[in-house]
RNA sequence: GCCCCGUUCGUCUAGUUGGUCCAGGACGCCAGAUUUUCAUUCUGGAAAUCAGGGGUUCAAAUCCCCUACGGGGUACCA
């Protein structure tokens, strides 16, 4: 029970969860699931003033329809809550005052303004401003301040943060499950805000003392984060909690598909391909993101994709079940480099779950789209049609782009087709061969019409080609789709003879 | 600027302890086959002098160093 892996999913409600989060999750998951250990969503609300309405309820409902379930954490509960860090707000600042105590944190009085001026001055200088052990003497803060003038400003409600206290010349070290061994000088650190005016932890402190409460045994996150690791290590150390600390395993970052930096909701925008799971409205600006599941992907598709985008298991399997993600993810064989979004291969991916879906499923929600767009037609036929068209689409929702003309009459007839296959003299042989089919027996028409047809060509010495893709052309108003004798099979002896006049008529060459 | 991380086909990547890699797979692309059409499918092809340069070694994509480039960080944001 002691060395039951926990690994927590820490998102901020400052948005939708990009798909890089949702990645990160996911590898969080399957690392749990695969050490049967546990994984919980942990909401990071520190931050007031970024807070979105609504965003909160876009992760849970996210992950739902991802197929990825928490054991603890925000909407569940569990005995380690509450999961959401506005509501811990009472239990920082204790462990901030443990750290002054300790002497490893300080109160700092600067001003917001006071450091911001103080950088720019840097700037203007071509150097950078940073609040660390060469500098904090000379800034206002209880180290450079004498005891009673700290004890008076504190006395006075003046607002104060606290900061950690770097100390000088020490070199931190730690190892990253991805990245291997890690160092980084103390004398370059910056002494991190730790607890914010607003009575708030920022999320370095707010971090360490959840994952520590949470007896969390292994930190999945972004490459983002490693720059503060260093800290976060540091503030273990400082609790004296470094036996237990868990361990760390950066994620590379997920690269825009053209050009540089890491991708972004423009991006999707710019492109054209969800940045999100879910379609977003965003409050505010009231502009809406487009989503995976509202632009028609599978989330199996999309799990499976987004495991493959930074991790493969050696072989060249590519189609992974979540389950089978779970038996066989490992955080070793995750690479070490950003990977550029592929939004070709994604596509791909879900062609491949669409063909696995079954003809019914497809079938019924197919059955119910044409309903609304008022098409009166049976269960019957849009499951023919279903298990004609669905290996040539990619998403459900080509569906009906590829298969319109079996419930609606061509309008016109493809301008190139006609001009190719509808020569001077074709109306009449076509008027001829109508003529012969309207006489065929409606038992199994298709097939007997068929028959007719290979025949009369041969026998009448006429081109097959020709006269099959003008048949096609009547009937589907364009030489494409599957094979004309199934087609006439859907569509019937009544339908096709319709269609076949109607075009003749209309054609009239 | 400074700090950290990275660098194999256009893209995602394989390449665990250096030799069997003049570098394999997938997406995309091109061609052929099948489908008398389109799409699918199948077969084949082009595509990385392993970022560049130095080492180490009988032998390096694989080890070391340097440079370049890319990414991240540098907030009382996470």
């Amino acid at each position: 029970m002691e060395n039951r892996v926990r690994v927590r999913f820490a998102p901020s409600p400052t948005g939708p969860l990009h798909i890089g989060g949702v990645r990160t999750a996911l590898y969080n998951y399957l690392f749990a699931k695969q050490n049967d250990g546990d994984f919980l969503l942990r909401i990071e609300d520190t931050d007031q003033t970024r807070f979105v309405e609504g965003a909160e309820e876009y992760i849970i409902e996210s992950f739902k329809w991802l197929g990825l379930q928490f054991d603890e954490g925000v909407g569940i509960g569990g005995p380690y809550g509450p999961y959401k860090q506005s509501e811990r707000k009472p239990l920082y600042k204790d462990y901030a005052l443990e750290l002054i105590n300790k002497g490893k944190a300080y109160y700092a009085f600067d001003t917001a303004e006071e450091l911001a001026a103080k950088r720019t001055q840097a700037e203007a200088e071509k150097k950078t401003f940073q609040y660390d052990c060469k500098t904090r003497m000379s800034l206002k803060n209880s180290l450079s301040l004498p005891a009673d003038e700290v004890k008076q400003l504190l006395d006075s409600g003046i607002p104060y943060v606290i900061r950690f206290k770097f100390e000088e010349g020490e070199t931190i070290e730690f190892d990253d499950l991805i990245r291997g061994h890690i160092k980084m000088e103390s004398s370059l650190l910056d002494d991190k805000v730790l607890y914010k005016s607003d009575g708030m932890p920022t999320y370095h402190l707010a971090n360490i003392v959840d994952d520590h409460l949470m007896r969390i045994t292994h930190v999945i996150r972004g490459e983002e984060w490693l720059p503060s690791c260093p800290l976060h290590v540091s503030l273990y150390r400082a609790f004296g909690w470094e036996s237990d600390m868990p361990q760390f395993a950066h994620l590379p970052l997920i690269l825009k598909p053209d050009g540089k930096g890491k991708l972004s909701k423009r991006d999707g925008d710019r492109l054209g391909f969800p940045v999100f799971p879910l379609e977003w409205h965003d409050p505010k600006s009231q502009e809406i993101s487009s989503g995976y599941r509202e632009s028609g992907y599978l989330p199996q598709a999309v799990v499976n994709m987004l495991a493959l985008l930074g991790w493969n298991d050696g072989t060249e399997q590519e189609i992974f079940s979540l389950d089978e993600l779970v038996k066989k993810f490992s955080i070793e064989r995750i690479s070490k480099h950003g990977a550029k979004f592929d939004m070709e291969k994604a596509k791909w991916f879900n062609h491949q779950y669409l063909q696995q879906v079954d003809d019914d499923v497809l079938a019924q929600e197919y059955f119910k789209e044409l309903q609304q767009k008022g098409i009166s037609t049976s269960y019957q036929t849009v499951m023919q049609v279903v298990s004609l068209i669905k290996e040539r689409c990619s998403f459900a929702k080509e569906l009906w782009q590829n298969s319109d003309y079996f419930f609606v009459r061509p309008a016109e007839y493809a301008e190139k087709a006609l001009k190719k296959r509808w020569k001077e003299g074709t109306s009449q042989v076509m008027k001829t061969i109508s003529g012969h089919l309207h006489n065929i027996e409606d038992n199994d028409w298709a097939q007997k019409a068929e028959d007719f047809l290979m025949d009369y060509i041969q026998k009448n010495e006429l081109n097959m080609g020709q006269i099959m893709n003008c048949l096609r052309l009547s009937v589907v108003g364009d030489t494409k789709g599957p094979n004309m004798l199934d087609i006439m099979q859907v569509l019937g002896k009544d339908e096709i003879l319709y269609r076949l006049d109607t075009a003749i008529e209309k054609i009239n060459l």
